[in-house]
Parts: C-alpha cells; structure tokens; sequence
DNA sequence: AAGTTAACCTAACAAACGTTAGGTATGTCG
DNA sequence: CGACATACCTAACGTTTGTTAGGTTAACTT
C-alpha cells in the first residue's frame, strides 16, 4: 500500500477514536492508547505534541469530512423535502456506523482547550448552517413554517446525535427506518396545522 | 433553620452537582469539591464512602425527583396534546433552571460503576415511560401516528435535553418559547397528513 | 463528670498520569 | 562511508489523584 507513510499516525488517531469513545477523553491514558496502536507510550509525542493534540486532531478531522461530505450530498438540488430526508439519514448513519470520531465531536467540546474549541465550534456552526439552510428553503418553496430556522436545526441534530446512545445493530429498527421515521416527523411537523 | 443536619451533606452534593457540570465528573478532583463545601479534602469521606458514591447519590436523587416531580404534574388528566406541552416544558425547564445535577444524569453514565449504572437506567427508562404514555393515549386520543413510541419518546427527550447545551438566559427565546415550540413541532409531527 | 459519637483536620501513601530525556535501529542521501 | 532524520524504545520525572490513618474539637448522653 501507499499509505504506509502516514499510516502508524492514522492508526493512532483510529484508536484514539475507538478509546475515547468507551472511555471518554480524561478517562483513557496515553499507554494504553499507545498499546493499542502498538507501540510504546513515549512513543506517540514523535507523532503528537500532547494529548489535547490528538484529540483536537481527531475533531477536527472529523468536523472537516462531515461538512465537506454533506455539502457534497446536498449539492443535487433536491427539493426541501427530500433534501431533510438526506440530512437526517446522513447525520444519523454517520454519527452510528461513520468513524467513531463522529461520537466524541459532540461529547468532548469541553476538553478542549480554548483555541480548539473555537476552531471546532466555527466547524459545528458551518454544519449546522446546511441544515439551516435547508429549513430556510422549505420555508420558501413548500410553505414549511419555520419560525426560528437556528431552533429547528438544532432539534433535528440533537434527535439524530441522540440516536447513538440507545441504537442496537441486532434491534428492531435499521438506521433508514429510524431516520426516515425522524425525517418524516419533522417535515409533518414543520408544516402548518389544516393544510394540504 | 431545621436543616442544619444534614445541611453540610446536601452542600456538598450541591457543590458536586455543580462543580461536575462544569468539569465532568472524573475530570473533577475531590480537594477542589471539598474547598467548595467549606470542608477539608478527607473530610468528604465522613459523609460518603468514594467519590463515585457522590456520583451515585446525585443521579438518584434527581432521578428520583425527576419521575416523582413528572407524574404528579401529569395527574391532573388533560388531554394528550396539553400533556405533551406539560412534558416538554418540564423536561427543558428542569434541565435547564433544575438543580444543576440534570444535566450530569444525562452525560456521566458511562462514569458509574456496574451496580449503579443498573440502577440508574432503571430511573430513566422509568421517566421515558410516562413520555411513552402520553403518545399512546395521544394515539388513542387524538388519533396521532405513533408507529413506535420509544422512537418518538426518545426524540422528545433528545431534543429538550439538547436545549441545556446551547440555551442562554439572556438569549432571544424563554424557556416557555423553546418548549412550546417543540410541542407544537411535535404534535403536527404526529398527526397524519391532511388531516383535519 | 465521664463516656461516646459526629464532624472535622492534618498529613501522608500508593498509584496513575502526562510528559520528557536519552538512547537505538533503520533507512536515505550526498 | 559518513551525516542525518525518522520512528521507535526505555526509564524516569514531577504532579495529581483517590483514599486512609490518626488526631482534635464540640455536642450529646447517662
């Protein structure tokens, strides 16, 4: 493979991602993220300056890939309506199967130290904006009524981050019934009561 | 005053409760937890057996409270659609204003030894119940569509705790406007399409 | 007055932690 | 071949942590 330059950092940084996850951020110690990724404690500072640097390193990987990834999904104009649909589908699936980092975006902010954190949050405001975005447009084109777009958005990812927490691969629902069960809820909900 | 004594023990599940929303739990060290309560860092051991203990009381009590405080507040039989509203108000209102100790219910789970996590879950799955109650007498009621009501009592209760992480006091909505918001968002969500 | 207990303090222990310093092997390049 | 950088190891450092042991004080009890 190609990759084997930068490969012992990604390993790291996809094991960080696995021991921060179970753990939590504080929680796990530099030596056994070093054995998991096979090598020795001291070892990760030739690759890392400290630990709040894999972290942050982690987030902000993962904060790129999902605006990037769901800027590119929505770019097919789509109406309003199905374009909720891909939001939530995306936002759902991504946090569960998507790389663990996804989990630990939303968990660990407070972990940051205070130059990070407004890199990350600039990166969760940009996020949050496409699904603004999409609010805005159903207002105009389908007549949704969205008194406060910034107030929809934020219940529509909270709904789909909170799935994580209780979703079970072997349980009754599979991600596309969930999120298509979420994503009709909302569209219901958004327009005006008595209309057709 | 009466409560003198047990007044030092609530202090400092009062301090815990506050210091752990601000830091989280393990990131927490029992000295400054002590300095807060006006005691000495080993005297927290004359009222509590381990620093996870305090954890432990904290989320039950709350808990405890949290299931009390929501069942006799949906006593009084209203309708479904009220009931929701009442629901909604409550769960971000206590969360937000409640004791500090809400919001830890929620985020240190993961933190709490096997026999108290069990016992911890039991609480809120309890408290997700009358979530559920409400939806299944809405769906006899009122003739929601409630094609799973965990779903939707998960969603509920997502959304509203998701409020404590972005909410302000002096920001542009009252805790009233939030939670009537998504009451509304969610009884049109339940309705089936076209309805009257 | 004597005994007992609750509430606290002081001081320390042992473990775990992030981090650092110094060394070794391997490969690359002039 | 020699210089040098990369990728890692070993071992230790200093700090912080939860926890404990033993002592002190004040308030009840008998």
């Amino acid at each position: 493979m190609a990759d084997d330059k930068a490969s012992r950092k990604q390993i790291i940084l996809k094991e960080a991602a696995r021991l921060f996850r179970e753990k939590g951020y504080i929680a796990s110690n530099l030596r056994e993220l070093a054995k998991r990724a096979g090598i020795q404690g001291g070892s990760l500072y030739h690759h890392f300056d400290s630990k709040q640097e894999i972290l942050f390193q982690l987030m902000d990987n993962t904060m790129t890939d999902m605006v990037t990834s769901l800027s590119t999904l929505l770019a097919g104009n789509l109406d309003p309506e199905e374009q909720l649909r891909q939001l939530m589908h995306f936002h759902i699936s991504y946090t569960i199967c998507g790389p663990d980092e996804t989990y630990i975006t939303d968990d660990e902010l407070r972990n940051l130290n205070a130059d990070n954190y407004l890199q990350i949050i600039a990166k969760r405001d940009a996020y949050q904006k496409l699904f603004e975005e999409v609010l805005l447009a159903g207002s105009r084109q389908q007549g949704w009524l969205v008194v406060d777009h910034k107030l929809i958005a934020r219940a529509a990812i909270q709904m789909g981050t909170g799935v994580a927490s209780w979703y079970q691969p072997d349980g009754p629902m599979s991600i596309e019934q969930i999120s298509a069960h979420y994503a009709e809820l909302l569209c219901k909900g958004l327009l005006p009561r008595n209309s057709a």
